[in-house]
DNA sequence: TTGAAAGCGTTACCAC
DNA sequence: GTGGTAACGCTTTCAA
């Protein structure tokens, strides 16, 4: 049942322990002649490396934690997966955590992935508080934040231009011949959120255009929220042609409720949404949108995470990547007799 | 830079380090008055627990591995998440690694994941084939097959009934009057499927009905495989009335390339899918299906590799649960005049 | 080129 | 109750 060691090697192999340890770690210390003998006796009796022990020595462990909310959530799990994926390829692998949308959640499984001695931590926090709660870890931590623009804090993190993001879905509405458009689902307390209400209301302000904003209370964007909210929305008159949602679980919330209502989408309601999850290419849903490259999110948050981690005295980081329309069905272009 | 250690917190507490590690860990061979001391100093002090070297020693690391194809697969990420949480629950982390529905690959990151020492394994395996690859693994590394029915294997599995699943199914669309009914997608190499397969096929059987059988020559059942495969088979005549797909993304599929062709469901054509994964749910989709109990299949597949760890000379155990009918709009009640 | 031994941060055993 | 110390499996000096 025990594990082989490489004391077990070296007794077989006839040679001290630090000679194997040589010899499997590709050290040039050693004569061609004993490493082959050693690593064919290591091969023989099934050595597996033990990463526990080597991390102790080393004092780096290869880990790489990850906190989302929950990977349940279609662009977390997104994450997650191409995190997993390049990290893999830098040869980190993934400790991974939900924090169920709880700021004291956050605080204690980063405080379990600090005692696991990962040896960096990706996460994607719940609000744009976060950091100020994980703020005495973060000196100590390499740490780096993604999807929030936490632009005036001195820590690393890698988001979309989200203010860009409204910006060129309100071009592409205009374009279509729109002139009301309501923005929906606008929550507090979220950087991102912030930015892409001002993006809609700047982009209003030039197309001289009145904004129009639904505001959201709940502490999330789920869908049901996004339904929940649509129905008190739709409950009163109509006075707008399309509907840019904040993201894009709150525009299938909204799908749903106008699904009920018999409102057609794009026929009677153009809708366009914001972060382009997996649902929304889905038939029957064809939701036109703004994309967040995912892949390039998850592939600069681990470089800059291992930059960090290979160099301690290096500073922060701010990357903020390219948002994109995904052009789909939801959004038609306007006749002009309206 | 360098982490308080239980030494420092002996030094500054005028103890021995064994009695810090006593007075930590909770042990009763030590007065109240040095505990409280202790734990006043290593407060201040900021300590925490160095769980590699607790794991040196105790020979545990508290880490579950779980190995799926591919989080980002929603079925896949809803299993995460619960293993996740309920892991969690009982103390345990958790390492995630992906296969991309690679045997080697698989292969792999199990290899890696017993060299970081995990407590034991919970793997969504890409094939029915999976556990002979790793069979010289699975005498030592406690492991448990979640998704597919390994009933001849000496492995532990979670699985559901998936045989009983398309019973249930079938019922119901008998109940509902169909009479010609095609199964679609089934795939080879996959117990689960011919599981599916059998059940439906018996369940014709029974009705005295004549069971039609659209297989899918793809290796996995994508969302674009399904598509695919509907595109020729609706290239021929449709002489059946309802379609009981293989899993849900082979419905979504299917679902795509009826859209294109004007098919209306279920207007036109009854449609059934089967696992509720949470695209499911969503609206404009809204698929009655057959459900899998993610979280019942998540606790137990952790309870099972729990009992696993605590006690080595336990033997396998086969875990079958319940699949369950979720009606949704995509089936319709046929009329007689048929 | 090889071996002996220290050390990583804990726990656990044995004295006192 | 408390302190000293070996041990966990590895890497890395330092000698030989």
């Amino acid at each position: 049942m025990r594990r082989v060691t490489i004391k077990d090697i070296a007794k077989e192999a006839n040679v001290s322990y630090a000679t194997v340890s040589r010899a499997l770690s590709g050290s040039p210390e050693i004569s061609e002649k004993t490493r082959a003998h050693v690593l064919e006796v290591s091969k023989r009796m099934g050595y597996t490396k033990n990463y526990i022990a080597h991390a102790m020595v080393k004092k780096r462990t290869g880990l790489i934690g990850l906190i989302v909310a929950s990977v349940k959530n279609p662009f977390m799990s997104e994450l997650a997966f191409h995190i997993e994926q390049h990290a893999m390829l830098k040869g980190y692998n993934l400790m991974l955590c939900n924090s169920s949308h709880d700021t004291e959640r956050e605080r204690q499984v980063f405080e379990v992935l600090i005692s696991r001695q990962v040896d960096g931590i990706i996460i994607v926090p719940t609000s744009a508080e976060t950091h100020r709660h994980l703020a005495p870890y973060l000196e100590t931590t390499p740490t780096v934040f993604v999807g929030e623009n936490l632009r005036d804090a001195a820590v690393s993190y890698v988001a979309i231009d989200n203010y860009r993001g409204t910006r060129i879905g309100m071009e592409y509405l205009y374009g279509l011949g729109h002139r009301d458009i309501l923005y929906f689902g606008r929550r507090k307390g979220s950087v991102t959120h912030q930015l892409r209400a001002n993006g809609y209301i700047d982009a209003c302000e030039e197309a001289g255009i009145e904004p129009m904003i639904c505001h959201s209370s709940y502490t999330s964007s789920s869908i049901q929220n996004g339904y929940q909210l649509a129905k008190t929305l739709l409950a009163k008159p109509i006075d707008y042609t399309a509907v840019f949602a904040a993201t894009d679980s709150m525009a299938l919330g909204f799908m749903k409720a106008t699904s009920e209502l018999k409102i057609r989408i794009p026929k009677d309601l153009s809708l366009m949404g914001f972060d382009n999850i997996q649902y929304a290419e889905l038939p029957r849903i064809d939701l036109t949108t703004i994309e967040q490259p995912q892949q390039a999110i998850a592939a600069t948050a681990v470089d800059t995470l291992l930059e960090r981690i290979n160099n301690p005295q290096a500073g922060y980081a701010h990357h903020v990547l390219s948002p994109k329309l995904i052009e789909r069905g939801t959004c038609k272009q306007l006749s002009d007799t309206e």
